[in-house]
DNA sequence: GCATTAACAGCCG
DNA sequence: CGGCTGTTAATGC
């Protein structure tokens, strides 16, 4: 996973070796919390292999997923940047190995890399696009266009090189993503699969043009 | 009108 | 069996 990791290229020997001696990975079952919201952050957490969500619930007990993270995935780097309580739970949607870069480490290589300082840059840039897009999104498209832009946020190719086509995530999970119930994202994905954006499969969906899922609006 | 909640039957792993 | 899906009816903004 290393390998495949963007912020790796442009380190030097001393700093590979700190990585591989001080990151921890381990494996977690479907529906296992990672993180909990409002622990201490000690880590960066990489999606190694599967998917994740970072989620909150409202007091009524209503829940908000902010985003959903698969394979290749590293999330959480604004919290341990600012040394603050983690702002969401970090729950797995499939069996998933996650990877815990301590904070330690992290902010060595902050202090130490120009290379890990620009990659850290263009990460959280892009988390911001893609804030506002979720914003835009939220306010002006009907719960079809919800869905397609949600699908279509976990292809982004920045924050998210190695995603796959074949998402094996459930419909209710996916309302969660979208802000939608789970019955008007079913009936979301039937528009989208009669377009040919997606392909529904059971307790999975296949997307098959990302740009036209992007570029739906309604 | 349109979305949500609730409820239920059928299907899949 | 337990979780996911497709459908329908009632309710609410």
């Amino acid at each position: 996973m290393l390998a495949s990791s963007p912020w790796v290229t442009g380190l030097n020997d001393e700093q590979l070796d700190r990585i591989k001696s001080t990151l921890v990975a381990r494996t977690f079952p479907a529906n296992a919390i990672v993180c909990r919201k409002g622990d201490p952050v000690d880590a960066w957490v990489g999606v190694v292999d599967g998917l994740i969500k970072l989620n909150a619930y409202s007091q009524s007990g209503k829940c908000v997923t902010f985003t959903g993270a698969p394979t290749g995935s590293w999330v959480g780097e604004g919290s341990v940047f600012k040394r603050e309580k983690r702002q969401y739970d970090i729950v797995t949607l499939r069996d998933s190995c996650i990877a815990f870069l301590p904070s330690d480490t992290f902010h060595w290589l902050l202090d130490t890399s120009l290379s890990f300082n620009r990659f850290i840059i263009t990460q959280l840039n892009e988390r911001l696009g893609q804030m506002i897009g979720t914003i835009e999104t939220e306010r002006l498209l009907s719960p079809d266009g919800k869905v397609a832009r949600s699908l279509a946020s976990l292809f982004n190719h920045v924050l998210y090189p190695g995603a796959v086509k074949q998402l094996q995530i459930s419909q209710e999970e996916l309302g969660f993503l979208a802000g939608a119930s789970r019955q008007r994202v079913n009936q979301a994905l039937r528009v989208l699969e009669k377009e040919k954006l997606v392909k529904v499969e059971y307790g999975a969906i296949t997307v098959l043009d990302v740009d036209g899922l992007r570029a739906f609006e309604s």
